[in-house]
DNA sequence: TATTGTTATACTCTATAACTATA
DNA sequence: TATAGTTATAGAGTATAACAATA
């Protein structure tokens, strides 16, 4: 049977979610994709791009391009670091900040509406069971 | 934090499981996704293109390329309906049959290993959480 | 008119290889 | 030589629009 297979029930979860997700974040003019990269570089040290895609799980060119899209919406500036000046130093702008706050607010109420078949202990649980598949 | 965030563990968990599934489908000449069809086909009823196309959630257009490659590699025949001439039903060949049987075993065989973390009620509990999220 | 399969086309996500500027 | 970022390019996977054959 199709649907007792992870790999289909983890895709099409996973296309459910981002759309639901997606369709809050679109007032904000972000995908949930942009969210994540702004979570990350968001910390309290700025990171260079690759620090940035290590910590997404993607390819530096694939980064690039990540960050071109947020500079282009002018939630992020590039900077070249003093002590290394072959690295670009992500900051997020003040709208950057403000999109990362409120895109965190809508994005996590609509992933808790996504899961309103679950109460909140069932989603710790599935929360914690991918969590442990993923650390091998 | 980012792990916490139930898109980034679904994508990367999918990720993984995609790459260890497909080593040991390799072999065969097939992909996860290939087998997935093959799955669907494999019913005791032939389909018609469309309604394997729903079943796996994917576009007319895009099972008309998934049946390409199938009916390339001489896993699947089409043969047009007799009572609706618009229609391919879509039939396994013999050799289709066999990579089906042996890619399932294989296939069930990875994804216990993949959740080598888990033990059988967490694996039973982790598709059953899964299953109720993806039927709202 | 409507539907099945098809083609052409395009868009997203991803990665590889080659380039540049720095180290 | 080696590394950070970039560019060009290509490969999956997906979808929309238009078409042919059939209903």
């Amino acid at each position: 049977m199709l649907h007792d297979r992870l790999g289909y029930l983890l895709k099409h979860v996973q296309l459910s979610l981002t759309e639901q997700t997606g369709a809050v974040l679109a007032p904000l003019d972000v995908t949930g994709r942009e969210l994540a990269v702004l979570t990350v570089l968001g910390g309290p040290e700025a990171l260079a791009q690759q620090q940035a895609a290590a910590k997404l799980g993607v390819d530096r060119t694939t980064m690039v391009d990540l960050v071109d899209a947020l500079q282009g919406k002018q939630l992020v500036e590039r900077r070249p670091d003093p002590a290394d000046r072959r690295r670009n130093l992500v900051h997020l702008t003040e709208r950057g900040r403000q999109v990362l706050v409120e895109g965190s607010r809508v994005h996590a109420r609509a992933e808790r509406e996504f899961l309103a078949a679950l109460d909140e202990d069932e989603i710790r649980q599935l929360k914690s069971l991918l969590q442990r598949v993923l650390k091998e």
